[in-house]
RNA sequence: GGGGGCUUAGCUCAGCGGGAGAGCAUCCGCUUUGCAAGCGGAGGGUCUGGGGUUCGAAUCCCCAAGCCUCCA
């Protein structure tokens, strides 16, 4: 490993150079976007350009808080997980990237973006590369580009390569295959880093194209084209845009491999001190095959830590559950570098101080996400120990219990003592319990145990050759589905026994898994996407919902699954576009309003149809999920939308949502962190990021907070400004949720104070409140439960709902009282009497009926001395006992086999008949299960067991015993 | 959103249609100069909750809850 050279530039400050220098050229400098994609075509945010998205499609370049400004300049987070399995097997794989990139929408072009290039790598005030070693490549035709590089650059002819549209050409391939849209050439930058990686020419490159010597830093895309359907012949149409943009990305850790002149990604300022106190705690040196782990676990904890730091928070679903798959990764490298103690949480700190200087979230963070990465680590390493408990079983079922030695008296086969504890469990399962007490297993057939030796039938054991054993993919596949056990080192383990794992067999009962999980998987969002693609060309309804329920708007549009249609008749539902709508559309937790439609048709009659949700798609268009029930709707009719008085009760739980968050945020602390929430007319839903469940009292203090800010009545209040200005005022933004340049802040005018503290309430939201808090009316707290790692959920009800509830609660309580006889405050000391009670009364009755047959046993019914009758070549005792069941009917049984010399007794009750054998009856070929049922048969009932015991339950007592004489 | 697994004594778990068990821990007794320990014994259970099948359910089926885990 080579370690920068103290004089080279760090990572941080050639971030830093990067800005000041597009800066220096009228760039506006912007913070990186969060690594919670800014759009939901993907999970996170993959490309420098990705949050500039509006801007490349036409929308302003303008930036709240920061400016306007048509250049900017910004180093972007960015979490690619596509081939995170290459990550660690190559030297410069890594799922968190940070792009340097430089902008421009619709203001400079080809010249700037490649001049200006070329300065910042290679004058001497910014990076300093020698000139010699930069080389380009450039879409096959682009002649502009061309021209730029070697008349106005000076760049050799020979330093440039011309790609076709599979490497120039952005998205790749675009021309050919799509998608329709913005599109355009590329030009890449390449650095020659000298022979030492290698002996290929740059020429050779362009065969290749793979090369360690000849490393990518940066790529200038040049999205000049629109991408239209292409022509009937499959020729591609390309139009020129009327304004160009550029969007370049310089890959930091690329270009600080270069500046920084060491071997690879992870020998920079960044990685070294990690891979360096890896080698430390693991005492594993940073060499060979092994040194996959210490990349591992270096580059994941680097990208785990700053996406928690982003507000993602580990789960079983979505982002969480990719987070978590990443970081378990690195775990069980970890382990591979035999640390057996969670100590990824402790490189944490060696994360913040190289990147918390660019991302200051890194360092507000810092104690979360420590924690988070511990408990995980815990977990996970839990879920190892009990995997290797269960892969070890599975090993051992294969017969591998021993290693093999050589020895003077040849080979013998010692158990290992981490199976000591299966033993027992194997042999008892095959039926070979004599095998648990072997010390040692000779390869000749004996088995030693202590200073003896046995005779033991082990051939098929000792023989085993390692070919022979193959652990199956399904027992393989087990471990992991079910056991979350790694395959990587259920193979590990196994070959350490010798056993392969069957690796056909394992991928298909994961294909198979994988089946059934998509096909379980609903497409019910299916029908929005449809729905969006034949909305594309409308444009957004307007929503006048917060101030009216009532609203009317032209028909703009009418869909059913089929696609667009000229109408919908009564009788038929489908989804209705708007021109204008007061229903508020699912979103930010809130569902959609129901209601009706109401309209006077072409024909002049009157039709109305029944809303049943409201949606709608990200471009703003409304999606009104309609009904008929009278007249026909056609498109440009005016219809008057009515919104259901089910809002108001949305309302009172939306506004009590935001009052819960703040209040939740008092009693536990700034760490409470929304992770969503779920706002209907019946109950409130929130999710939030806490560690642990909520006391009793938090509960209480918590509802009591809501309550009186509730009874403050306080106007609530909302308004639309500037995100920038929202921000600086103090509203809580959600991490993750997209806002566009203005926001709706809602806020409740006035505070209430608890414990000292102030607590006020103002949040970005897009929904549906009340005007005053005093309309939310009661609020009661259900339930708190856990959804996820370190995430809880809280069940509210406000206004109805909540009363309704407590009365219902109230009244079944009150029932239950008055059926016990107390009233409500005597409910729970009434229960544990009687739970004392009904204790006491079950002992005194097993005392009761014990007595009862002991006394019948012995007493003047026969019973003691029930006479040996000889029936069937065997001595048999029968007695009839009375209000005798269950338990106390084998004990006599028992006790009668005991005493009298029998070989089988048949006691029979009015409830129940037992029959036992002896041993050594069963021996002679007694079964008391087939003789039960014969008796059980003429007694009226049913019956079965054991050859040695058996029970039946029974009507008629003397007839079973009386069916005796013939049973045999 | 869809799978799989687990839930039994204070703890760790076995049992998987016919008497609720083991080890550790607790308590008592014995042994020992004392400690560590050993020996013997005892107490401790709504077998997660609810419904069903069965003569009979910890055990089989269905529903629910909690935890673990995989996938989309």
């Amino acid at each position: 490993m080579t370690v920068p050279p103290t004089t080279a530039p760090t990572t941080a400050q050639i971030r830093e150079k990067y800005l000041s220098f597009f800066e220096s050229k009228g760039h506006l400098r912007l913070p990186s976007h969060s690594l919670i994609a800014p759009d939901p075509t993907t999970l996170f945010t993959v490309a420098g350009m990705q949050p500039f998205k509006p801007q490349f499609m036409g929308a302003a370049a303008k930036f709240p808080g920061y400016g306007d400004n048509p250049r900017v300049t910004t180093a972007q987070k960015c979490l690619r997980v596509g081939d995170i399995e290459n990550v660690g097997r190559t030297l410069r794989h890594c799922s968190l990237l940070e792009m340097l990139g430089n902008f421009s929408f619709g203001d400079y072009f080809k010249r700037e973006a490649l001049t200006w290039a070329w300065e910042f790598l290679t004058s001497p005030e910014w990076m300093g590369l020698d000139a010699s070693k930069l080389y380009a490549t450039i879409y096959e035709n682009d002649e502009e580009a061309f021209g730029i590089w070697t008349q106005e650059i000076g760049l050799p002819e020979d330093h440039l390569l011309r790609f076709g549209a599979d490497e120039n050409f952005w998205p790749a391939d675009a021309p050919a295959k799509g998608p329709n849209g913005p599109c355009g050439p590329c030009s890449e930058i390449f650095y020659d880093r000298g022979p030492a990686y290698g002996d290929d020419t740059w020429a050779e490159y362009a065969d290749t194209r793979e090369s360690a010597r000849f490393l990518e830093i940066w790529n200038n895309v040049f999205p000049q084209f629109e991408r239209q359907e292409p022509q009937a012949d499959g020729t591609p149409t390309l139009v020129e845009l009327p304004a160009k943009n550029i969007d370049t990305g310089m890959g930091l850790e690329r270009v600080a491999t270069v500046v920084q002149d060491v071997f690879d990604f992870y020998s920079n300022d960044v990685f070294a001190p990690i891979i360096a106190r890896i080698v430390e705690l693991s005492g594993k040196p940073y060499l060979g095959p092994e040194s996959i782990s210490h990349r591992v676990v270096a580059e994941h904890v680097r990208s785990v830590s700053m996406t928690l730091a982003d507000g993602v928070s580990l789960s079983n679903t979505g982002r969480g559950y990719v987070i978590r798959k990443i970081l378990r990764r690195a775990s069980r490298h970890a382990y591979l570098l035999g640390l057996r103690e969670p100590v990824l949480h402790t490189l944490v700190p060696l994360v913040v101080a190289s990147m918390g200087g660019a991302y200051p979230e890194l360092v507000s963070e810092e104690a979360r996400v420590t924690a988070a990465i511990r408990a995980e680590e815990e977990r996970f390493l839990k879920t190892l120990e009990g995997g290797i408990q269960r892969l070890q079983v599975a090993i051992a079922k294969l017969g591998r219990l021993y290693d093999r030695q050589n020895s003077s008296d040849g080979v013998t086969y010692t158990i290992r003592d981490e199976h000591r504890k299966y033993h027992d469990w194997v042999y008892t399962k095959f039926g070979r319990e004599i095998y648990s007490k072997a010390d040692i297993m000779n390869p000749d057939g004996m088995m030693t145990i202590g200073r003896a030796s046995f005779p033991a039938h082990i051939a098929q054991i000792t023989d085993f050759q390692p070919t022979d054993l193959i652990l199956s993919g399904e027992e393989a596949f087990t471990l992991y589905d079910t056991y979350g056990f790694p395959v990587d080192l259920t193979k590990e383990i196994a070959e350490e026994y010798g056993v392969t794992v069957d690796e056909a067999g394992y991928a298909e009962s994961l294909e198979k898994a994988q089946a059934t999980a998509r096909a379980g998987s609903k497409y019910g969002k299916s029908e929005l996407f449809g729905a969006q693609d034949t909305v594309g060309d409308l444009s957004a309804t307007a929503f006048v919902g917060y101030d009216h329920l009532e609203a009317e708007g032209l028909v703009l549009a009418l869909m059913t699954s089929e696609g667009r249609v000229d109408a919908l008749e009564a009788g038929t539902a489908g989804t209705v576009v708007l021109t204008q709508t007061p229903f508020y559309a699912e979103g930010g937790g809130e569902v959609g309003d129901t209601g009706r439609l109401e309209w006077t048709g072409e024909d002049g009659l009157a039709g109305a149809g029944v809303v049943r949700d409201t949606r709608k798609t990200p471009g703003g268009v409304f999606l009104h999920e309609v009904e008929v029930q009278a007249g026909t709707l056609t498109p440009d009719i005016t219809v008057r939308g009515v919104v259901d008085g089910a809002r108001q009760a949305t309302e009172r739980h939306h506004t009590a949502t935001h009052l819960l968050h703040a209040a939740l945020r008092a009693v536990l602390g700034d760490g409470v962190r929304q992770a969503g929430s779920l706002v209907a007319p019946d109950r409130l839903r929130f999710d939030f990021a806490h560690g642990a469940a909520l006391s009793t009292a938090e509960l209480a203090e918590v509802e009591r907070l809501v309550s009186r800010w509730i009874s403050a009545d306080f106007a609530v209040q909302w308004q639309e400004m500037p995100i920038a200005q929202a921000k600086a005022a103090g509203a809580t933004a959600l991490f993750g949720e997209k806002y566009g340049e203005t926001v709706r802040v809602v806020s409740v005018e006035g505070s209430v104070t608890l414990g000292g503290h102030t607590v006020s309430s103002k949040e970005l939201c897009g929904g549906a409140h009340v005007t005053r808090t005093g309309e939310i009316g009661a609020f009661v707290l259900l339930s708190d439960e856990n959804v996820a790692a370190g995430v809880r959920r809280i069940e509210a009800l406000a206004g109805e709902a909540a009363t309704a509830w407590l009365r219902e609660r109230l009244n079944s309580d009150a029932r239950l009282a008055a059926s016990l006889n107390t009233s409500l405050e005597g409910l729970e000391v009434r229960v544990a009497q009687l739970q004392a009670q009904l204790k006491a009364a079950e002992k005194e009755t097993v005392q009761v009926r014990r007595q009862l047959t002991e006394a019948q046993m012995s007493g003047g019914n026969g019973g003691g001395a029930a006479p040996l009758r000889e029936l069937g070549g065997f001595r048999v005792a029968a007695l009839k006992l009375t209000g005798i069941a269950g338990n106390e009917l084998r004990g006599a049984a028992d006790k009668l086999l005991d005493t009298s010399g029998a070989d089988l007794v048949v006691i029979a009750s009015d409830a129940g008949l037992v029959i036992k054998a002896t041993k050594e009856a069963v021996a002679r070929g007694a079964h008391a299960g087939q003789l039960v049922g014969k008796l059980a048969a003429a007694a009226g009932g049913k019956g079965g067991g054991r050859p040695d015991m058996a029970q039946a339950g029974i009507q008629n007592p003397d007839a079973a015993l009386e069916a005796l004489d013939t049973a045999f």
